[in-house]
Formats: C-alpha cells, sequence, structure tokens
DNA sequence: GCCTCTGTACTCGGATATAGTCTGTCCGAGTATCTTGGG
DNA sequence: CCCAAGATACTCGGACAGACTATATCCGAGTACAGAGGC
C-alpha cells in the first residue's frame, strides 16, 4: 500500500499554480519544487487528461488551475495521479476451492470487499473535504503569511 | 496506492482460523482458498511476525489465533501483510528548490502531509472498528448461516 | 505607417529505457508422533 | 505388559528466480510571438 510519490508533486504543483493567474510551464514548477523536469511534466499531464489544469501551448504558455482553487478537491488530485480503482481488489476467494460458492450466488459483494470498500469511502472522504485552497491557506499559515505571497513574487520575477 | 493481494488471503484465513482450535497447515488453508500453497505460507508467516497467529511445528501442527477473532481487528491482519508504513511518504518538497524552507522552522509537518495522515487515520480506524469475528458473522449471515459450519465440518473432515 | 508572411523559440504530448518491488517457488531446520526393541 | 530410544513423516522458516508496475528520460508535434519585408 504505497501511493505514487507524483502525488505529492501534483498537489505542491496545484497549490502553486493556484497563487498564478498566468500560465505556469512545467519547467517551473519543477525549479521551485526541486523535482526532475521531464517527470514532473508527465504528472502534470496526468492532471490535464482529468481536467483539473488546462495546458497552454506556445511561447508563454504552461499550465493553469481549469477552477478557483476552493473547487479543487485533493482527492480529484490523488485520484488522478494514483488511479482511481479502489486499493483492495476482491478476488472472489469465496467462489474458489472445495467450498467455493456459486457466482450466481453471490448478489453481494464478500463482506471482506465490504468492509475494505468502507474504510477506502472513509479515506475518500477525507481527502474531498480538503480542496487545494484550504491546502494553501494552511501553508500559508505555517510560515506566518509569508510562503504565498513569496511565490507569487517568485513566479512573476522568473517570468521576465 | 495497490494494496498486496496477500491482504485478502490473510483476512480469509483467519477468518478460517477463527473456526477451528486445532492447528491447520498452511496447505489446509491454501486448499480451502484455492491459493497458491507456497505463497499462502508465505503470508501466513508474516501473521505469525506480527503475533496474530502461533505456529506450531511438527506432525499435527499448522496455525491457530493467539487471541480470540473478536480481539483481532482487521488493521492488524492488514498492516502485518501489508506493512505498517503510511501511503504517503513526505518528501520535504517544501525544503528543496529557490524557495526551500530551513529544516530548523519546519517543526510542524507540512500541511499537505497532514491531510494525507489524516486521510489515512480514517481509514486506520475504519478498519480498527472491524474484528476478525465481525467478519466470520458478516459471512455467515450472507450464506444463511451454513458458510461457518461447512468450514468447520471441512476442517474436521480433512483431518482424518 | 500598416499589414502580412516567415522564422524562431518556446511549449506540451506521447513513446521509450531502467529500477525497484511484488509475486511465486524451492529447499533446509525443527518437532511431535509412531514404531520397535528391550526390560 | 510397560518403557524408552530411534526413525520417520510432517510441519514451519528463510533464501532464491521471474514478472510487473512505477520511475525517470528523451525526442517529436504544435503554437504564439517577434521580426523582416512588401504595400
Amino acid at each position: 500500500m504505497k501511493m505514487s510519490s507524483g502525488v505529492e508533486w501534483a498537489l505542491h504543483s496545484c497549490v502553486t499554480l493556484s497563487q498564478s493567474h498566468e500560465p505556469v510551464p512545467a519547467a517551473r514548477l519543477a525549479e521551485l519544487h526541486g523535482t526532475p523536469p521531464a517527470y514532473t511534466a508527465k504528472h502534470l499531464q496526468a492532471l490535464s487528461r482529468a481536467g483539473i489544469v488546462r495546458s497552454t501551448m506556445g511561447q508563454v504558455g504552461g499550465y493553469t488551475l481549469t477552477r478557483p482553487a476552493a473547487e479543487i478537491s485533493a482527492l480529484e488530485v490523488v485520484r488522478a495521479i494514483d488511479g482511481d480503482e479502489p486499493a483492495y481488489r476482491c478476488a472472489e476467494i469465496r467462489q474458489r476451492g472445495p467450498l467455493g460458492i456459486p457466482a450466481e450466488q453471490c448478489s453481494r459483494p464478500c463482506a471482506i470487499a465490504r468492509a475494505m470498500a468502507a474504510a477506502q469511502d472513509a479515506w475518500s472522504r477525507a481527502l474531498a473535504e480538503i480542496s487545494i485552497a484550504d491546502l494553501a491557506a494552511d501553508i500559508d499559515a505555517d510560515s506566518d503569511g509569508t510562503a504565498m505571497s513569496d511565490v507569487r513574487r517568485w513566479l512573476t520575477a522568473t517570468r521576465s
């Protein structure tokens, strides 16, 4: 049960993008976060496919959020990067072996699968309640209100 | 974010073991569940290391639960197989790049890491509230009360 | 002076190697039972 | 008939290959701006 490390980069990238109304190139985000440029770009493509960010080509292109940061949940970002299939996938053990139950009698999911699904739902709900704007605000509060303004200043300074 | 498939086998094995006071060999559990014998044994060893099951060697040896099934949570089994490290591991991106924060200023975990940890806590709590006895009861209810008695009968029948 | 066309520099996007981990398997170490021999 | 010692058969435990996914990278397709030339 290991989450892709790209999730962390994607969340940080979304927080950074929430501080800029202009497109930010993937290379700029990679430089700011100290991450491999090419691999960072790959994850941004995944966010683009999921409809979370919009890509703009051309000389002053880059990535922008498609929606206000308050309307983007952390769950969406995690699912865009890590996939939306549940962590636990029932292999229907109950149908196998000498005491296997015929498939036609299995109307409900296995009790074990139900328990794991309930846990995953609790996890999803916790992440769905957190927006990118919340994360930006929390990061800002941790730094006494300097972090986000520093990011905005850096983004405009490196644009020239 | 993919959970080891061995988690499913381990949970089913614990439910089966809860129906027997006598040691059950790994090969017997593998046969009942239709799983690869050697690999099933490997996961049972992990349960043994975690203190969830006790192994008995010798001619009539096998595995038994160390505690009543009601005192073993699904979370313990999952952690024994899948590892107890959290799915999200913060790489401290905030300390990297041109706007990196010095490590000595990072007293609290990163806000993003806190959010992911809260989600994992919700997931853990959901699994901690479910015991092996609960799972056995649910499986029994799904089959109108025949599943567990069938398991007990099969275990005693194949012992001879 | 204004418009248009071309060139260029910059961007994203998907296809391509590499590494680590999970899956699956095998053989050796250890123990309780069963048998056999003696008292 | 009872006891003890040895052989045996069964168990678990850790060490060993194979396959798959995640990681990391590169190069090609596409677009907007800048500049030069013509009207």
